[in-house]
Order: C-alpha cells, then structure tokens, then sequence
DNA sequence: CACGCTCTGCCTGCG
DNA sequence: GCAGAGCGTG
C-alpha cells in the first residue's frame, strides 16, 4: 500500500502547487513552510508582502497541510485517482474545492502574530488579509498585525505595573524626551555647549536599542570622561521619565523585553499563544527588538522573517544588520528561501543593481532577475549647477508627459538629503507640472496640535510634568520661569509630580504670590478631567480649548494664525475618524494612537503629480520612471561616509541600491559640475556608485565622465580637502586639504569627540575667495591673528579697543577686551573679528 | 516678557 | 541657504 501513500502525498503537494501557480517556486515554498524556523531574503520587488500575506492565509486554512505526512484512515486507490483527475481542474477550483480536505492543524487567526516597522506596512497586511477572507471579517480582523511599538504597548498596557509604571503611562516622542534630556542636562549640570543633547539622545537611543541600563552604560564608559557623562545623564533622563510616569519610544520595546525576561510567566503566556510569528523587513530590527522577536516566538518557534539584507538602511539608527546575516546560526535548522525574480523593474536597471551591491562584502548574496526585458538604458546627466540640473528635471517630465508617454504621477525624485529639495521644489513651483514634497513637517509636529495633546496627555496623566511645563503658560497665564522652576523644586523636594505641587500652591511660600494663577489652572485641568469620564473625545476636545482660552488665544491673533485653526478642527476631524472606528474609545486609547500613528496619508498615490521625497522614505515604494539627482562623491554617498569606515559606506551603497531598484521602467542619473549646498559651493565628482555601474548599460546624455573625474586644483569649503584625499590617495594630500580633515573624526566617532579645535568659525575667519567661476573657501588657520596685550583692535560691532589680557583656551584663545565705547567684554579669538590698528 | 537679531549647525528618520 | 536656538534690548 505504500504506493499507493506515495502518490497521496504526492498528488496532494501537486494540487497545492497548481492552486498556488501564480506564485512562483521559491514563493510557494515560503509559503508552504510552516513549522519550521524560516528565514525569506526576499529581493526589491520580489513579492515579499504577497508572500507574508498568502502564507499567513494558509496558515489558517491549511496549517501544515503541504509538507505534513498524515495519511488519512482507510485511503483507498479511487480517492486518490479520484485527486489525480482534480489536477485538470483551474487553480481556484481546486482551491475551492479540493484543498480544505488537506487541511492539517489550522491555526486560529489570534494565534498569529505578524510585525512589521510602520503603521503603513502594517495597514496594508491588514487589508491584504482581509482580502484572503472575504466571507468573513472576523479572521482577519483576530490576527495580531502591528508594529514593534504598537505591539510592545498593547504587552505593556497589560503588565506595565510589573515594570514600575502606573497604568495611563504617557508616551513621549522626540520632541518631549528632547525636552526631558535636557531637564537631565541642567540637573547633571551639563553644558550643552560642550556636550550637545542631540549626540546625548543619540547615545542613550543606541544603548536601549541594544537593552543597556545606565549600569550597563556607566560600566561600560570606564573612564572616558565623555561617555561617563552621558551614562549619568542617561540615568538622571530615566529618573525624570519616571517622574512624569512616561516612556520613550526605545523604552516601549526595551522595557517590553525586560517585563517579559523578568516575568517568566508573562512570557510563557504570550509564547504559548503565539503559533506563528512573522516579522517583516528584518534587515531594520535592532538588538531589543530581535530579543524581543526571540522572546515570544520562544516556545513554538514557529519564527518566520522575511528581510533584504541589500536593503538595510538604517544602521544610524540601531539597525544591525547581523540580524538577518547570522539568522542561521541563531536557529540551526533555519531554512532559508530567496526571492530573487523581480517583478518590478526592467533588467537593465536590475543588472546595474546587481553589479553596484555586488561591491559590498557583508551580505547574503543575491542577484535579481526579471522575465520582462532589457528595457531602455540608464541615462546619465551632467548639469552646470543644482539650479539646470533642476531644471533638466522639469523639461524631462514635461518632455515626456507632452509624448504621453507617461502622466505626472510616474515620476518620482528621489534625493539623498532633504536639502537637495529646494532648489528642485523652486524649479516645480515655477513649471506648470504638479508636484508634491514629502517629508518636512508632520502634521502631528504642529505646535497647534503638539499643544493640543499635551492638554488631553495632562488630563489623561496628571504628572506628565513635560507636557505640563508646555501648556501651563500657554496661552499665557503669567506662569513665568521662575514660579515653573520653584515649582519643579518643590516637586522634587516632596518627591511628587509638578501638578501636585500646583494644586496645593497655596501651601508653599515660595509660591505665594502665583499661587491665585496657579490654583485656576490646576482647576482647568480638574475641570477637565472630569469632563473626561462623561464626555465623549470630540466634546473633550473642544472643552479643552475653549475653557483653556487656547482658542481665543488663535482667535485673537487674527489671520496669521487661521491656519492654525484650520488644523484644530483638522485634527478634531481625526478624533472623530478616531471614534466611529474604534470599538471602545477612550481618552487613553486615543492618545496611544497619535503618538505611535506618525502620519495618516503620507502619500496619496491616486494624485496625478511628480513626487519628491528622500530615499529612506521611497524604501518599498515604486515608480515608472525615477530621477535620482546629485548622485555626486560629497553628496551621495556623503562627506561622512567618505571619511568614514567601510561599514559605512555599504550602508550607502545599500542606499544607492534602494534608490535604483526604485524604478520600473526608466532611471534618470544626474550629477552637476558645481553645487551650492549649506551655503557654500563645491565641486563634486561623479559619484562611485555611478561608476560602479556597468557602462554599457549606462547612455551619457554628453560628456560627463570627462569633467566629473578630472579633479583638478582644489575645491574647498566644508567639504574641504575631499578632492585629493579621495582620488589623490594618501600622502598626496595637497597643504589645504590638510588642514581641512576637521570633519574625518565626527563621522567615525558616532556623536563623539569632535573637537572644535581646527573647526574654523563660519563668519569670521573664514573668507571667500572668488577664482574664475568657483569660490573657493580659504581656511582660517593661516591667518587666524594673535595679538598680545595692549595691541589696539577693531571689532565689527563693539568699535576700537585695547586687549587686556590674552588667555589660551583649548585651541582657542580668550582676549579680554576693553572698548572705547562698549566698556569690557571678553571674546574668543575664533568668533570675533578682530582686526588690528 | 516679547521681539528681533545673531549664531549655529546641517544626512538619512520609523515609532 | 535656512531654520531653530539663544541672547540682548525695549
């Protein structure tokens, strides 16, 4: 009989794959795999969200039905002749028919957890899945589909109490741990001038990202006297989050996989729950969020990612790409699938893919193909200058639409920074072609709105004191620095939230001459609060800004702040969006959403206009035809990385990739001659990755190559000494170029010991010198001026004087200077323009 | 306390 | 070149 097996299992994997024909071999078998750890490197383009999709879908209706051996009771040879003539049948027939009986321990749609990085992906899962599951809507809906940060909340929300933080934990995002670092800063008695909050946050985010404690961080600093401050500043930051029973978004996946290694039998709970974990752009997790993936896929390991390690991108930000390149090693019976049949792009623009990421050595390994033709060649453009090259933009897609060969909304123009958008933008604005910029501010990044929420947060989290110190004199109530500060004093003090203190004004002395304004406001909030238990949101809302005068306030200020207005009831309309779809409204519900929901409709693809917007943000989209401006050494791949490590620059080139694989049918490259960027105008070549390029599948549209490799003389500005030290090698480095390498240590040192040294002041000792067409930017430092005391000098704005005394600081030296006019002041020799009578 | 001027920094950025 | 922060003045 055991021919007769064969050919059951046989026959019943054929009917699957004629069922699943319109999925390609290796997206069957990633579909198919089930109880296995299995790792997807799914190429751009390659039907990756298709795969995830479909494969959860079989989960659910067939489990393990594909692979599994189960030979049902009593099988007897006309059954199986009888599945053998099924194979005549169409694909859907015989999944709607035949495949059900195959059907192998199913698993329940709630046991099912899929992760992806942003509320977008995670949308369009959703509805995909709803899609696989028309008759009805209640599956879909039951599988758990979010994002790190939403899935880590929801844990939270459930257990946060376990971790130290009271129910209604508040969220803060950048701009409100921005606000709390630097409270950190001023209670560590920091300066920020020496210690920048940006390079602190950075820091802080990198070591949650990889779950170190301040413990961890201080150990680990020794004695750097750098790192120790930021270990303490970090420690102190933690404290005033705690204080204001708040976390940051790195605190929602660090603290989730603490809860969960703490409390084994939380962990245990959601482990068993969950079947299936699937995680999708893999290449993007960080270290917390890789345990955390481990952590609750830990008792099934029913683990599935699906990455492109070619797509990493995001290292700056934690990433590692380590994730995905030792997935195998971490689950040694991990199977591994490749997509690598592109159904995106031409092959042309597929082989300059493949032969640009075929530089980098730290990855997996793969090489698009497509079934669909060459296609048109890559075009090369050389412009004079960022202002023609943007113009060349517009006359192509004017060009093009006028042939109607494609309409406004074909066109995409991806650029490497934010900056290159103006200038661009500007041609746009000009033309008559419709355009729109992503990117820039959000809408929830509004002061408006940003004010808004922080009432409801306040109302929601009475010691949200960040969010209180932003509204409390807003509008102005008269609750100056002073009283705030007396405030926070006291708080800290009694060991109490700020709103405490405030409610109670009237018992501290310090604060009896504002005590009246203050008791009214903790009234307000009062007031508030208990409106929030019986009024609906929308309702709230309103009550918020007109009893807090905020609306009055705008009102008052007459047109220029209409806007402002507009947006209110905006984002008014979104607490009402916000209501009618969720089961259960409620004030804290609603609050989690804004702040881990970014942007609602970043892009509207159904608008018939050019889109502009950064690589990073075009990642996973696609376009017919692409313009990839500034692709020049300096700008992309960027001065940074130039002076950076390796790692660095396979980022970029991963980068580069992204941008490329971008496009459908045609790929505009185009570089310039000169650019003006910051303020200051460069040469910059030709970038490598355009060289890295196959040439023959390269058409110059004239005579780029010649001028962009041919670095003659010098080149200068902040980007100084690039020219030599790049294509000059080492020991070529031409005197100026020396003296410029002031950038090489920032880039390497993550944040780190850039010393202002050989930094040369912007306004004051630098000076312009114009030579033929090229201003070229002469460093200070051969003509920075000592003078001694008693030396007579003219400042620009302070008149004559006489030096009094002359004191080295650092690499800068302190004059104390008495003006005839201005009386004295002391000035650093870098910023002030001296100049000797 | 509000404004305007000056100074500074500036790649990319999800949640 | 430009936005946001910080500082000094009315």
């Amino acid at each position: 009989m055991q021919n007769l097996e064969q050919r059951y299992l046989a026959i019943k994997k054929k009917l699957f794959d004629k069922a699943y024909s319109n999925l390609n071999e290796q997206q069957r078998e990633a579909v198919f795999t089930v109880n296995h750890p299995l790792l997807v490197l799914a190429g751009a383009g390659s039907g990756k969200t298709t795969v995830l999709v479909r494969r959860i879908a079989f989960l659910i209706r067939y489990g393990n039905a594909y692979f599994s051996d189960y030979i049902p009771y009593g099988l007897d040879a006309s059954y199986v002749g009888e599945l053998e003539s099924a194979l005549v049948l169409q694909p859907e027939a015989i999944e709607q028919h035949i495949l059900s009986q195959f059907t192998a321990s199913a698993c329940e749609p709630y046991r099912i957890l899929a992760i992806t990085f942003t509320n977008k992906a995670a949308n369009e899962i959703k509805e995909r899945l709803a899609k696989m599951f028309p008759e009805d809507e209640a599956t879909a809906s039951e599988i758990w589909t979010g994002t790190f940060h939403s899935v880590c909340v929801r844990i939270l929300r459930q257990h946060g109490e376990k971790m130290g933080y009271r129910p209604g934990f508040t969220i803060y995002d950048t701009d409100d741990s921005k606000k709390a670092m630097l409270e950190a800063m001023r209670r560590c008695n920091i300066d920020e001038k020496l210690l920048p909050v940006k390079s602190v946050m950075n820091a802080v985010s990198r070591a949650k990202d990889k779950l170190m404690s301040p413990d961890d961080f201080a150990l680990e600093a020794g004695q750097d006297f750098r790192q120790k401050q930021i270990a303490r500043l970090y420690e102190a930051y933690q404290q005033i989050l705690r204080e204001s029973n708040a976390m940051d978004f790195d605190d929602i996946i660090m603290q989730t996989v603490l809860l969960l290694k703490r409390h084994p039998e939380v962990c245990k709970a959601y482990q068993q729950r969950f079947r299936y974990v699937c995680v999708d752009e893999f290449q993007d997790t960080n270290v917390a969020q890789m345990q955390l993936t481990v952590l609750l896929s830990g008792f099934h390991n029913n683990l599935m990612v699906v990455g492109d390690d070619d797509q990493s991108i995001y290292r700056f930000r934690g990433a590692t790409i380590e994730n995905i390149l030792t997935f195998d090693k971490a689950y040694p019976g991990a199977k591994v699938i490749k997509l690598e049949q592109n159904y995106r792009s031409t092959q042309n623009i597929l082989d300059a893919a493949n032969a640009l990421i075929s530089h980098n050595t730290g990855r997996k390994g793969k090489t698009l193909w497509t079934a669909s033709g060459k296609g048109a060649k890559i075009q090369l453009k050389l412009c004079d200058d960022q202002n023609t090259e943007a113009r060349y933009l517009v006359d192509t897609v004017s060009r093009i639409v006028a042939k109607k060969e494609a309409t406004y909304r074909d066109f995409a123009v991806l650029y490497r920074t934010n900056a290159q958008a103006n200038s661009i933008e500007k041609a746009f604005a000009r033309s008559a072609i419709p355009y729109r910029v992503l990117g820039g501010t959000r809408f929830t990044d509004r002061k408006e709105i940003r004010d808004a929420v922080a009432y409801l947060q306040l109302i929601n989290n009475h010691d949200d004191n960040g969010r209180l110190t932003r509204i409390i004199n807003e509008p102005k109530r008269k609750i100056g620095a002073k009283t705030l500060e007396a405030v926070a004093q006291i708080a800290l003090e009694q060991n109490c939230s700020q709103f405490a203190v405030i409610e109670r004004a009237d018992a501290y002395v310090a604060l009896k001459n504002s005590a009246a304004t203050l008791l009214q406001f903790a009234e307000l909030i009062h007031g508030l609060t208990v409106a929030a238990k019986t009024v609906t949101l929308d309702v709230l809302f309103d009550m918020v800004l007109d009893r807090s005068g905020y609306r009055k306030m705008l009102i008052d200020a007459g047109a220029e702040e209409s806007d402002r207005l507009e947006n209110l009831d905006e984002f008014k309309s979104g607490i009402i969006e916000y209501m009618n779809g969720s089961e259960e409204p409620t004030l804290t519900g609603f609050l989690e959403e804004t702040a881990l929901v970014a942007d609602v409709d970043r892009y509207d693809e159904s608008a018939d206009a050019v889109v502009m917007m950064t690589i990073h943000s075009a990642k996973g989209l696609e376009f017919p035809i692409v313009f990839l401006p500034g692709m020049e050494d300096g700008l992309f791949p960027g001065m940074q990385t130039i002076t950076a490590g390796e790692a660095d620059m396979e980022e970029e080139r991963r980068l580069a990739y992204v941008a490329i694989t971008r496009a459908k049918k045609e790929l505009y490259i185009v570089h310039t001659r000169t650019r003006l960027l910051y303020g200051q105008t460069n040469y910059h070549p030709l970038s490598r990755f355009v060289n890295e390029i196959p040439s023959a599948l390269v058409e110059k549209l004239d005579d780029s190559e010649a001028d962009s490799i041919r670095v003659t003389g010098y080149v200068g500005s902040v980007y100084g000494g690039f020219g030599r030290s790049v294509y000059g090698g080492r020991g070529a480095e031409s005197p100026i170029s020396q003296k410029k390498t002031y950038y090489s240590e920032s880039a390497t040192t993550q944040g780190g010991g850039r010393t202002p040294i050989a930094r040369p002041a912007r306004h004051s000792s630098t000076e312009t010198i114009t030579v033929g067409k090229t201003p070229m930017t002469k460093s200070m430092g051969e003509k920075r001026m000592l003078f001694a005391a008693g030396d007579r000098v003219r400042h620009l704005n302070f008149g004559d004087g006489e030096i009094l005394s002359v004191k080295p600081m650092g690499a800068d030296t302190l004059y104390e200077i008495m003006f005839d006019t201005v009386g004295t002041k002391k000035l650093m020799a870098t910023y002030a323009k001296l100049k000797k009578i």
